[in-house]
DNA sequence: GATGAATGAGGTTTCATTCAT
DNA sequence: AATGAATGAAACCTCATTCAT
């Protein structure tokens, strides 16, 4: 019998890939790199552990891999506000509410570990450092410009408003993606007022 | 030589195990408990690693010790407003200053890590349960509902409100703590317009 | 498309057996059997790993196999000094050089891999003990022993001689199949001098 | 009570650590780096693998450690002809004798594995490059030229004589360390032969 | 016959912890 | 009280071998 075609087994690898990648990516972000063994990534994927090292080198690459996917991820989440609808305020608002809501929590975890914790790959430091805050601030500031303009946002330095915003928007993904008892998301009325001012 | 007193022995003993502490604080705050092992606390302290079991079981117990501290602390800060001048608002301003400015940030991180992580010592996450937010939201509840009388506080639930406060607070000392090149402090007016409202 | 015959199919298995067994050799003699990976061979052979399996039960199997003809085609090469030309010294010359020559080298340093390593099967020591340096001295002896009655050959002890031989050729066999820098053949003339003697 | 001064402790190392290297020599010269476990060596040295490592940083760290040391008695036991007593033939006929005896068979076996397998560490391959049989030939050279002076060695070109005397000489240590059933070392007197000439 | 995905035993290495001194 | 040698459980990773296609 012939062996599976190239295409079967492109298939099968992407397939794998991608469900290692997703379990990877749950217990990585709650346990940050060193807290998580290879085992219980193995174990969530319901592989052995083997077949983890068919597809990735390392421990250490399959973070990176996973850093990669978070930075490239965030940068085109900022850059969906472009695509949005209404004044630059509803962009904003829609744009806190896809974030806060998206299921890419998981993802701002990993980049927080990855951020966090000194024993982390050089690579994944490097992946970090250069999808910057900068880099997000500068999809942003046309949009909160704008605003300013019309006066639906808060006058003063922009990029510093922008700052402070993204800040405090992934300490909030941060802190809602552990533990939903003990600290709650701000009603996206109490954030807004941040942008919005007095 | 004579030998050291009783009392000269135990103040021999504190100071060991405040170094101790210090430096256990330091290690396991940046890189979380999978992430510390026993040695770089050693070298951090400046002692060999087998003096760390004179002064404590084992590496759950040290950590345990640091959490129970960092609990106390965050109390103590909270209590901390009833002491302070002026209205309400200049309590909170002064509060919320002090906490950013705080050496006490370590404790912050530290806290987040065993919030966080899932390889935490069971007894950790039961001293943090009980130290809940709650009891924090308690303390500062009587200066908000003070402020929201006088108008400074923006209205609404207040408990709502002081949540929103805490959570972002914590969530910029974390952030802080990492990294200072890419995520600024939000200006204390910026943050404060959260909790004045317009 | 007519599937092919019996006849046709038997041929491709010789074939790539051959093809295995000849990247085989290529790396055990350079790595031994622990350094070798059976991917090695896979990769040097031109064919996946998973089909070394439908030729060879093992790599330990894969290994006798290789150990088997190595033994063989070392007591066909003493044999062959029957059918050489000229007098006993001019055989043993001939040998001399067709071994030093030969592209057998491989074999011998198989061989030396074997008999040298621990961890090596059962099976595959049994062969080697089973075509000793005895059976190789019995076929040179009556070569050597004319050559003593014409007083070419060095007098004394013909076994002690023969084995002398042999030993410093399998040496420089192997030596030789190393590393071409730092050790040279001794010119055929060095290494006849301890047979002729003065 | 205190704990042990640098003195005894200092002896404790150097002790395990020779203890190390021995089983470490007798297991690698014997199976190859790649066919050498760690726990053999733990096991030959009656100690746990994992204070291995507590001496030595790695395999290979250990490997190489050994690969120096031998290609430093190597060296040493060549400069020891000049210190040696009588004619150049007598020198010459002593050395061989010492090598031979001596009981740094596995020294040579394990330069023998390295510079056989592919399998081995970067710095181990350039010790010996670095220490290569020039540097051999270059210490005996001055006693072979006397000799040749005198008529007691044969004539020729010397290097070529000293790089066939070096060659079978290592070629004998490596066969002799393993099989003495097999191969017998050829009297001294038949080697000699390859010196002197007819 | 042929492929490469998949498994798991086993090897290397790390590190919390114990213990003799 | 203090040190660092020593242990061994457990982590990371490799690779011989099996198996579905």
């Amino acid at each position: 019998m012939a062996p599976l075609n190239d295409e079967q087994l492109h298939q099968i690898r992407d397939e794998r890939k991608e469900q290692i990648i997703e379990a990877a990516l749950k217990v990585f972000s709650r346990r940050g790199i060193a807290g998580t063994k290879m085992s219980m990534i193995a174990a969530e994927a319901g592989i052995s552990h083997g077949l983890l090292y068919h597809y990735f080198k390392s421990k250490d690459e399959l973070f990176i891999t996973l850093v990669q996917r978070a930075m490239i991820g965030a940068h085109d989440a900022m850059k969906s506000i472009h695509g949005l609808q209404g004044s630059p305020l509803d962009k904003i608002k829609c744009l806190t509410k896809d974030i806060l809501d998206e299921s890419g929590r998981p993802y701002f975890m990993l980049i927080y570990q990855a951020r966090t914790s000194e024993g982390v790959p050089e690579k994944a430091k490097e992946l970090i450092a250069q999808y910057s805050l900068k880099s997000f601030v500068d999809e942003l500031l046309p949009v909160f410009q704008e605003g300013q303009q019309t006066g639906d946002i808060a006058a003063g330095d922009p990029v510093e408003l922008i700052s402070a915003y993204l800040s405090v928007l992934s300490s909030l993904m941060i802190l809602n993606a552990q533990d939903e008892e003990n600290y709650r998301i701000p009603s996206g009325d109490i954030l807004m007022r941040m942008v919005t001012g007095p």
